[in-house]
RNA sequence: UCCAGAGUAGCUCAAUGGUAGAGCACGCGGCUGUUAACCGUGUGGUUGUAGGUUCGAGUCCUACCUCUGGAGCCA
């Protein structure tokens, strides 16, 4: 029966017979026997086998190259060498599936840009079997966090018909060929439809039932965004509170990002060790500044006048009524506060029409995270619950009523004050790993482009 | 989409307008409880694509493609 790496390496005694199956990392022959370097994934550690010429299955030796298949029974003993605690010496070994001189993974390291090409083999190098595994555990911090607190996952419509929900360019969802003359009655739904580019209105009708929520899961935006820190396809994750106000909001949004660089540091100590020394020096002070310290809040107008005050020369002028630009967020996270930091109440202008309206009739309950080296991690509100004022908000917007009748319903019977927000599981990923491109921290991207594999 | 930069061996990079090179990978030989092993040696190229200037272009010019960084949009 197989036995994972992980367990043996985090063995307490000798064992006598066991079997590995994993690819070959390195192959070092020496005289009479050769060592071999295997990982299976299970964890960022590789363990090294002892494999005797006498051994059956080391006439073929040559054969075990870096990036093929192998199954090696034996008995793990202590090393006598440094570098590991456990050896394994091999009774038997046999090539599963062989890799010939064209596997283009070598020993040494390469650029992300070059493995990023390499999509499908990249999760077998160091940096990718660490971001991966890390970012299987946080997904599963994600639902520990929510579900230890009440809260429900709900799965909303990957497939809208609401195409003006003013998160972002939408992607066509068709069953059409494209011929001319073609009515979009005659489309599979009978109407045109899209890729979802957020839950969170669908999300509102369950806190208004559920109470507590949350999604989990793909979005789109069909931008053409070029940076680090885009996608095409992400997923998100979206809590709404009912009876729940901006304050709850941010209170839930900083707990959140507190406890996952809290699981990070707890469950995947051997991933994050390899990021900090090899992806990002800093990364541990970080996380631990994130876990122990409270985050700034700062309401929009403060930020501003912070922002005008610095004496910065900013590329783009600092404006009440304008959006912080990067560079803004940039500078009140990284160097004025040095923390992350939330703005909230910002001018109701700039900010959707579903945001609950303030008392000073400019500003709407709107917020959002920043964290240094990211930016916007989180975007969030406190909903319009007043059926009047979201009437009216609509109509500042331009929107069809009646496109949302559904989400008004909301309002019109036992409307209640609610809150949430949204957060980028790979612009997360990012903050916890110290991985600098989003390209990185998911599988395959989807980019302007390029949606190879 | 805008601005900037880069495309040369499988990878990472050199190469005054004048004979395309190195390290690593890979092959072969040697050595060794090795561990990004080591020593020797060999293979490896339509210099992103298409034009142009020139006696001569990896190098200069034009267009296009791809990638990277920054910006916008956002999560």
């Amino acid at each position: 029966m197989r036995t994972l790496i992980k367990h043996l390496l985090a063995a307490t005694q000798p064992l006598d017979t066991v079997t590995v199956q994993a690819w070959i990392r390195t192959r070092r022959d020496a005289k009479g026997f050769s060592f071999l370097e295997l990982n299976d994934g299970s964890c960022f550690g590789s363990l090294q086998c002892v494999v005797d010429a006498g051994a059956p299955g080391y006439e073929g030796i040559a054969a075990f190259t870096t990036g093929a298949s192998a199954t090696v029974e034996g008995r793990l003993v202590a090393s006598p060498a440094q570098g590991q605690k456990w050896e394994l010496r091999a009774t038997r070994i046999e090539l599963v599936g062989p890799a010939d001189s064209t596997y283009p993974l070598q020993k040494k390291g390469h650029t992300l840009e070059f493995l990023r090409t390499i999509a499908h083999l990249r999760p077998r190098s160091n940096l990718f079997g660490a971001v991966f595994r890390t970012r299987s555990r946080l997904a599963f911090a994600v639902h520990e966090f929510f579900q230890s607190r009440d809260f429900f996952y709900i799965h909303t419509p990957i497939i809208t018909a609401s195409d003006c929900e003013g998160a972002g360019e939408m992607f066509r969802v068709t069953t059409l060929k494209g011929k001319p003359g073609e009515k979009p009655e005659a489309d599979f739904f009978g109407k045109p439809t899209y890729l979802t580019v957020s839950g969170q209105l669908e999300v509102e009708t369950f806190a208004c039932a559920l109470s507590n929520v949350y999604t989990f899961g793909p979005t789109f935006r069909a931008e053409n965004s070029n940076t680090a820190r885009h996608a095409a396809e992400f997923w998100m994750i979206e809590p709404e509170m009912a009876f729940c106000d901006l304050n709850g909001d941010m209170d839930l949004a900083e707990e959140f990002i507190k406890a996952m660089a809290r699981h990070t540091l707890e469950h995947c100590a051997e991933d994050l060790a390899f990021f900090a020394r090899f992806v990002d020096k800093t990364l541990n002070e970080r996380l631990k500044f994130v876990v122990e310290r409270p985050f700034v809040r700062v309401p929009y107008a403060e930020a501003i006048e912070i922002l005008k005050k610095s004496g910065r020369q900013f590329e783009f002028p600092v404006n009440y009524g304008q959006n912080l630009q990067s560079e803004h967020e940039r500078f009140l996270t990284e160097e004025h506060f040095k923390s992350p930091t939330t703005v909230f109440n910002y001018p109701r202008e700039i900010k959707p029409f579903y945001m609950r309206l303030n008392d000073d009739q400019k500003t709407v309950t709107a917020m959002d995270v920043l964290v240094p080296g990211i930016g916007e991690v989180i975007g969030g509100a406190q909903r319009e619950e007043r059926p009047a004022q979201l009437a009216e908000n609509m109509k500042a917007h331009q929107l069809n009523e009646k496109d949302y009748w559904w989400y008004a319903d909301l309002r019109r019977y036992g409307t209640v004050p609610h809150a949430g927000f949204g957060l980028g599981f790979e612009r997360l990923l990012m903050f916890l790993t110290g991985v600098a491109n989003i390209r990185d921290v998911i599988p395959f991207a989807r980019t302007p482009g390029s949606a190879e594999f």
